[in-house]
DNA sequence: TTGACAAAAATGAACATTCATTCTATAAAT
DNA sequence: ATTTATAGAATGAATGTTCATTTTTGTCAA
C-alpha cells in the first residue's frame, strides 16, 4: 500500500500489494494500457482475488484514488495545523509536495498527472475533492485576514498553488532537471513578491524625490 | 478541421470531418473510451475511409496533435511580432488562450487536459513541444533584458503561463464560473506584482524612517 | 499436540465481450 | 478502362469477468 504517512506494513498484505502494483503500472503505462492481468501478474496474485477485494480494474483505481487523496489531505491538515501565517502554510504546504515528488513519485504523478475522469467518470474533477478544495480555502482565509491582496480565491490560489503544481508536472514531465525543493524558495518568491526586476530603485526614487521635497 | 486561425471549409472534406469528430468524442469522453466506429459513426464515413486516411485511431490523434499544436504555434507568433516588451507579449498570449478557452473549447481542452504520452507514447511531453518551448524562450529572452528578475527559466515561466493554465483547467472542470477574460488583469497583476498586500504602507514606513534619520 | 471439520480466501482456466483492423466489393473520378 | 475513394461485414487478438476448485486459516474436541 503506498502510504505518505504510515510506514507500509510488512509483510505487505494482498490487498496492499495489489494497490502497490496497480499505481505503479498505472502511472508507467497509463490506466487504460494496464490490464487487469498485468496487476494480477505484478502483484502475484490470483485474477480472481482483484474481483474479491476489488470488483475489478476500476475498483482498484477508485480505492487508490480515495485513498491517496486521503493521505494528501492528512499530510495538509497535519502540516499547516500550527502555523500561522498564510505565507508559512503555504510555503510547508509546497515545501510538501516538492519533497513528496522526489521521494513518492508515483502517488505524486497518479494524483496530478492523469485526467481522472477517463478512467472515473463519475467521480467530480479532482479540483474539486477535498485537499484541493482545502487549498483555495487557506488562500480565502488570507484575503480575509488581510495578508493576500483581495482578489477572486480561484486567481490567488492559481498563484500560489498553481506554480507550484505546474512545477512538479514539468519536473515529473523530465523538464525541470534538479529536484523540486531546490527550486523552493525562488518559487515562492515569485508568487509572493511577483516575477518584475526588484522594485528597490524606484522605491529608492520614490525616497529622494520625498526628501527633496522636504 | 478545427482551425485556430482559418475559418472552417464548407462543406467539409471527410478528412476534417474525421478530425472534427475526433477532436469532439476524445474531449468528451477521453480517448481510450472511444472506439474508431465511434468515430466512423459521428463524421458520417466509413471505418475504410478512416483506415484509408489516417490509418486508425493512433493515427487521427496524431493527426490532430500536430495540427492543433501548429495552430497554436501560429497564434503564438503572429501575435507576438509586433509587441516589444515581455510584458506585452505574455499577456496577448494570455488573453488568447483565455479567449479561445471560451469560444474553441475543444480544441483547448484537447491540448491542455489529457497526459497525451497515454495514447502517443512516442511523443515527447506536451511541455517541451514547440508552443510550450516558446513561452519559456520568451521568459528567458525577458530575464536577459532585465524585465524579468533573473531566476531559473521555468520558476518565471511557471510563475507566470503555469498560472494562467491553471485558470484555464480549472475552467474547464467547472470550478471557474466566469469567462476567463473576466479574470485577466487579475491573474496578470498578480503574476507581475505578486499576491502580497499593497506594499505602499511598507515603503512609507521606509519613508518615513528615512526622512526621520534626516 | 494432534486430527477433524468448517469457513474464508485464493486460484486460474474458461468464458464473453469489446474493438482495432483487414479485406473484398462497390461507386466515383479521371 | 483504370485508378482512386468509400463502404461495411468479417476477423481475431486483447482483455474484463465469472465460477468451480483448491488451498489456507481458524476452531474445537480427543
Amino acid at each position: 500500500m503506498p502510504y505518505l504517512n504510515r510506514a507500509v506494513p510488512d509483510p505487505e498484505p494482498m490487498d496492499c500489494r495489489i494497490l502497490t502494483a496497480g499505481l505503479t503500472l498505472f502511472v508507467e503505462n497509463g490506466y487504460h494500457n494496464v490490464s487487469v492481468h498485468d496487476v494480477q501478474r505484478k502483484a502475484n496474485v490470483s485474477i480472481g482475488s482483484i474481483y474479491k477485494h476489488f470488483g475489478g480494474k476500476e475498483g482498484i483505481a477508485k480505492k487508490l484514488y480515495y485513498h491517496l487523496l486521503n493521505e494528501i489531505d492528512e499530510l495538509i491538515n497535519q502540516a499547516i495545523k500550527d502555523k500561522t501565517t498564510i505565507r508559512e502554510k503555504s510555503e510547508e504546504i509546497i515545501r510538501l509536495i516538492f519533497t513528496y515528488t522526489e521521494t513518492e513519485r508515483n502517488i505524486i504523478a497518479f494524483i496530478f498527472q492523469p485526467n481522472h475522469q477517463d478512467f472515473l467518470p463519475d467521480e467530480p474533477p479532482i479540483c474539486s475533492a477535498s485537499p484541493f478544495r482545502r487549498l483555495r480555502e487557506i488562500i480565502r482565509e488570507g484575503m480575509d485576514d488581510g495578508e493576500i491582496r483581495e482578489m477572486s480565491t480561484e486567481v490567488a490560489a492559481s498563484a500560489i498553488f498553481g506554480v507550484a503544481i505546474r512545477m512538479v508536472q514539468l519536473r515529473l514531465d523530465g523538464i525541470v532537471e534538479n529536484p523540486l525543493p531546490t527550486y523552493l524558495d525562488e518559487v515562492f518568491d515569485a508568487c509572493w513578491n511577483g516575477i518584475l526586476i526588484n522594485n528597490d530603485e524606484s522605491i529608492n526614487q520614490e525616497t529622494e524625490d520625498l526628501v527633496a521635497q522636504l
